[in-house]
DNA sequence: TAGACGCGTTAACACCGTTTACTATGCAAG
DNA sequence: CTTGCATAGTAAACGGTGTTAACGCGTCTA
């Protein structure tokens, strides 16, 4: 009536929408994902239970939705930190490996909602390749920075032919999803990529402090050590 | 009566714990997490649920039972292939980390249980620094073998002036753990460890799916690799 | 103005962890 | 042998959960 698209209605139901994922985020980082519970929601927002299932087909779907958001906020923060970041493709590389770090331990239970135990179901659905996957989605930006620097200034890597041996037809969705990646771009992303999730992922599941008390202090050695390989200035 | 210590209802309570922890990891394995309940490990038992609190004081003490257990099997899975490597560091290093993911990719729901998203109540008791933590207790026989491997040709890392001065205080705990370890032992072993296990994990929470299809390949690569710079042979 | 549809309710079912009260059984001492 | 007690199990119940079914009301539309 008023406008073109936004029917009343449409507007009111996603804003219920968004109340809810808000309530179920609340609870989340308040309780932990067991405490994500319908009636709890549904409570708090002065519902009842049943009237969630007519935005959502189940309290899984509204997990995996809240997930989704979840990983558009981050992916959004890592970009963010990318552009800040100046022209510098290494200084783009660590700006966002620090946003990535800083928003994982900021979030710890978001956090581990999209990279921990995977639940049966959505695990299931990132068994197909879906090109929505979080790790796509969220590793992209990353994915550019090393190929800009990588036309810039190539970094040493192991001999072409032996990775092309070893890795090579492994690596198609990968390379594919970037149009012809360079395989030796496409192994240091993974190298690096794999590294940066060990490292935060340990530290926000507490599983460094029995070693390390400052574990930003190692990240940023390792970060400094990687970023050097690439070519980067040391310090 | 019969023997010395273990009269016979100790005997049998020993049985019925193992028999409760044998029906969660079956349930833990065949649904997941959030499949393991007391009243359908009761059941499959022939019991009923409130039984099991003869044995468990609850069940969240039954899961972090099971996951010590699983932990312990790790920590053996591991230490055997490091014994069966022979007498060369390096392919010590190899074989465990080979171990750790064989055994990793083979029990993912254990490994998710172990390594994944922490329960609250598990993440407290973590909080402190146990020297029983999972990540002491299985770390072990890798920090061994990078110190002999120290002892016996240290390899290039960055200077030791350095090192001290940007994570020399942060590591204490660590190096105090097995006696005044070299900071250059301490750091590449928490270097190694952490991208071992980010690769490890990426792999069995199915985040590699998008970009890998084969992530063994990427595994051996990186493993090679890291070898390589630990002064091995190449292949 | 009728009917369809969206959105919410209540009631109910089948689970769950946990507590309580109670009953057998095994064991050890008088 | 009997008495007594700790142990291991039971049934019943409380409050919580996801989910479904049946129903009522408001809004939009033909």
């Amino acid at each position: 009536m008023t406008t073109t698209s936004p029917t009343r209605r449409e507007r009111l139901r996603t804003a219920t929408v968004s109340e809810i994922k808000e309530g179920a985020r609340r609870l989340l980082v308040s309780g932990g994902q067991q405490a994500v519970s319908l009636r709890a929601i549904a409570r708090d927002m002065g519902m009842t239970a049943p009237a969630i299932y007519r935005y959502f087909p189940s309290l899984e779907a509204l997990v995996k939705a809240l997930a989704d958001d979840l990983m558009d906020e981050l992916a959004a923060t890592v970009t963010a930190a990318g552009e800040a970041a100046g022209d510098d493709p290494t200084a783009q590389l660590g700006g966002m490996a620090r946003a990535f770090r800083r928003w994982s331990i900021g979030h710890p239970v978001e956090f581990g909602l999209i990279f921990g135990t995977p639940n049966p179901a959505l695990g299931d659905l990132s068994a197909e390749c879906d090109p929505n996957d979080p790790g796509s989605r969220f590793g992209r930006p990353y994915l550019e920075a090393f190929l800009r620097l990588w036309e810039r200034s190539p970094w040493p890597t192991p001999p072409r032919e032996l990775m092309e041996a070893r890795l090579g037809p492994y690596l198609e969705p990968l390379r594919q999803s970037q149009g012809d990646l360079p395989i030796e771009v496409a192994y240091t992303f993974l190298s690096g990529w794999s590294r940066l999730y060990g490292l935060v992922a340990m530290e926000v599941f507490n599983q460094l402090r029995w070693a390390v008390t400052e574990p930003e202090a190692l990240f940023e050695v390792e970060m400094a050590m990687f970023l050097i390989q690439l070519g980067a200035a040391p310090d």
